[in-house]
RNA sequence: GGCCCCAUCGUCUAGUGGUCAAGGACACCUGGUUCUCAGCCAGGAGAUCGGGGGUUCGAAUCCCCCUGGGGCUACCA
């Protein structure tokens, strides 16, 4: 069996999706399975709709997912001349012809179509130009463009791997335009040029390519060369069952590796976006994935993009983490935020992993690391309303912060038990509940209701830091209960 | 408008004629663990398989029609 050979092409016209990137994970997925070559083709024949960046940007989505490719990136711009010897071959042979058309005549004829309710296409009106009609057009320099010659009856014909069988009728296809008057070729032109010269053995991409494969087809027909598998792979839908786009919120790749999702969660949550091995499970590796994958488990219907359980993913793959390594990946968010310097010294990292380290199975976004123990860092708290209304003008509070930094002051050493058992001493001294302790304890120390256990909490806080905390929330205490006297 | 693709819980999906009065996961709700939240554990609600016709002893599974959604219909990919 042929080695197989396949590859992710995109078009440099903008930050790589969401759906741009799983046809690259598949694709890679497939390559992988089957030990095949992927290869990386930037197919930049649209000058006008050049992105500057978009290609580092999908080449930086690729890495960050871990989709390595053997070959590549190659550009197309850099194989024009071998996309027009194609299209001059073609008309050599008469499956192609020149087209002298202006676009002005080309949307005129349109406008008319589409106002006689007729369908819309090129009239063909080149393709019988006579001998000297194309000479004097030719002499008078008149700028053109290749088209093919598509047959005018019968059908295309056409297996897809996901699909099945699938027919065109050729008369409804028009003779489409494979080389531009620029210079530069179509779509069309260039990617079945290249899946041809690069052997490709599987054409992998997105649903939106089905309706022009008969095209494709007659070309590899009319130029004798042998067919690719097509795999047409479905599309990836907003929350309003559209095609994704701007609307949806964060659709660019780059902005959920920013935001902090892991690439091994956004691997495993993509691959099962279309495709699904039978099995009742929901996690995989990277190498099950590719033990496993294969074009016959491909959906052949749409899936709406839903980042409920993407995040949930995440926050799985956050918790398998070592400690260690979730610091690293904390670190850049937690520098951007202001909480530590660009350079942290080996106490402020180690602070930092302790803290962390807390908020491990709280983390659902790397991202979320910085609102979630901003506390630990800043000098300053806000403290949340209601838990201040609730607990600070508790009547035993103010005796209670006092007792609390008189036995925090004294222990030795500062640690869990010792903390734990002081704090639970106070509750009974108060004649309250634990509970009762904590809660306005919490808010003292963090300026929060929700967080991790307190004990644990003043542990990794430090005493130095607890105890100006308690002082503070004195102050705030005898202001909250100040004021609710006066009114 | 024309051509093409598609249609199972809100979402991702299992299911390829009988074992499905449809299974799993996320989200949601309840209970347990507990100092809160999260996590974890247990349970619950949630689809008459888009609708209607067939075929068959029997259909989510096969066929047809309708409806709905999507794609294409460029000298864009």
């Amino acid at each position: 069996m042929k080695t197989v050979r396949v590859r992710f092409a995109p078009s440099p016209t903008g930050s790589p999706h969401i759906g741009n990137i799983r046809t690259a994970l598949f694709t890679w997925l497939f390559a992988r399975r089957h030990g095949g070559v992927f290869i990386l083709r930037i197919e930049d024949t649209d000058r006008a709709r050049y992105v500057e960046g978009s290609v580092q940007e999908i080449m930086l989505s690729l890495r960050w997912l871990g989709l390595d490719w053997d070959e590549g990136p190659i550009f197309q711009s850099e194989r024009l001349p071998l996309y027009r010897q194609v299209a001059e071959q073609l008309v050599q042979s008469g499956h192609a012809y020149r087209c002298y058309c202006t676009p002005e005549r080309l949307e005129e004829l349109r406008r008319q179509q589409e106002a006689a309710k007729q369908p819309t296409g090129y009239d063909r009106r080149c393709r019988y130009l006579s001998e000297q009609e194309r000479a004097e057009l030719e002499a008078s320099g008149t700028p053109c463009v290749i088209r093919f010659a598509m047959p005018l009856e019968g059908t295309t014909v056409f297996q897809d791997a996901i699909r099945g069988e699938l027919t065109f009728e050729n008369a409804l296809l028009d003779d489409f335009v494979m080389l531009k008057s620029d210079g530069f070729p179509t779509y069309h032109l260039a990617s079945v040029t290249d899946d041809h010269t690069m052997s490709i053995t599987h054409v992998i991409r997105g649903e939106e390519w089905i309706s022009s494969t008969p095209r494709h087809v007659q070309m590899y027909r009319a130029l004798g060369w042998e067919l690719p598998v097509f795999a047409h792979l479905p599309m990836i839908l907003g929350t309003d069952r559209k095609k994704l786009s701007k609307r949806h919120g964060s659709v660019q790749f780059v902005e959920y590796i920013q935001q902090g999702y892991l690439p091994e969660a956004m691997f495993n949550f993509l691959a099962l976006l279309g495709w699904s091995a039978d099995e009742d499970r929901d996690l995989y590796t990277r190498e099950e994935l590719v033990e496993r994958f294969d074009l016959s488990g491909v959906l052949d219907h749409p899936a709406i993009f839903d980042g409920q359980k993407l995040l949930w993913m995440n926050g799985v793959y956050i918790r398998q983490k070592s400690i260690e390594e979730l610091t690293q990946l904390c670190l850049p968010h937690l520098q951007e935020a202001g909480l530590l310097p660009s350079k942290p010294s080996a106490e402020q990292v180690e602070y930092a992993q302790r803290v962390i380290a807390l908020e491990q199975e709280r983390i659902k976004l790397l991202s979320e690391v910085v609102p979630l123990t901003e506390y630990f860092f800043r000098d300053t708290l806000d403290y949340d309303e209601k838990g201040v209304r609730k607990w600070f003008t508790q009547p035993y509070a103010p005796q209670m912060l006092e007792m609390l930094t008189v036995r925090y002051s004294r222990l030795e050493p500062f640690d869990l038990p010792n903390i734990e058992a002081s704090t639970r001493a106070v509750a009974e001294e108060l004649g309250v509940t634990a509970a009762q302790v904590i809660h306005p304890t919490r808010v003292a120390v963090s300026g929060r209701t929700v967080g991790p256990g307190l004990f644990e909490m003043i542990e990794v806080l430090g005493r130095e830091r607890v105890l100006i905390r308690l002082r503070a929330a004195q102050h705030m205490v005898h202001r909250t209960q100040q004021a609710a006297a006066t009114e």
